[in-house]
DNA sequence: ATTTATACCTAAATTACTTATGCATAAGAA
DNA sequence: TTCTTATGCATAAGTAATTTAGGTATAAAT
């Protein structure tokens, strides 16, 4: 499972949620956050996650703070206030799904 | 929850997954079925269901046997011997992507 | 008689990606 | 010392899976 194809519509929430519990991380961090905590099943590429983020800070969901560690750039995003807030919506719609997609493809993994 | 969006890319996965338990389905019964297993969660829209169908036969892992009933037109699909094999593959597919995913948005879930 | 449910279909628009490319610095290997 | 890999940002063109918005037709229910 060399390059995993990341489902649609699932990025912004992924880094919502990362945002939530890291506090503040940039773009790099991120791809590489993912794919240490997916053993490299997930791979969000930069041609995805870059353009992401600038969409979320433009929403008002992100704050960006530029920083310059050993001569080279960073972008640390945080969460906004409305940020923290819709990041529980998305969980939840997310889980909602996720839960679906088991009752659909193993119906025996929702009893327990 | 009212019509939640389905993540694109699952939507082969969740047909072939379908075919597989039910042995022959049509269209309008897909879409039934999976309201109902996913309590009105999930809606599959014939504009995306459709074109999934023909695409899957055009593939070779659906075939289809057009029946006449109550004066009003059913298409039945069934897998081909190539889609059985590759309901399996995706399934492992999305299973791993689920998997990834509840590492993500929650690590504890996977422990069990 | 009108609406709702059943049953199929397609086309345009939208959206979220992938792929490809670019720039720049730091570190490591040859 | 030169080349590659890792770090770090970015954008643009192309692609594919949807949504939205139509369309046709029969059966059942109000």
């Amino acid at each position: 499972m060399a390059n995993a194809k990341l489902y649609k519509g699932s990025l912004n929430t992924i880094i919502l949620k990362l945002l939530d519990e890291e506090g503040k991380m940039y773009g790099y961090e991120i791809t590489q956050k993912v794919k240490q905590l997916t053993k490299g099943e997930l791979q969000i590429t930069e041609g995805a996650l870059y353009p992401a983020l600038h969409k979320l800070e433009a929403e008002g969901l992100l704050d960006v703070e530029v920083a310059k560690v050993d001569n080279r750039l960073r972008k640390y995003y945080k969460l906004t206030d409305r940020g923290t807030k819709e990041t529980v919506n998305r969980l939840a719609e997310l889980e909602d799904f996720i839960r679906s997609m088991q009752q659909l493809i193993n119906p025996k993994w929702s009893i327990q």
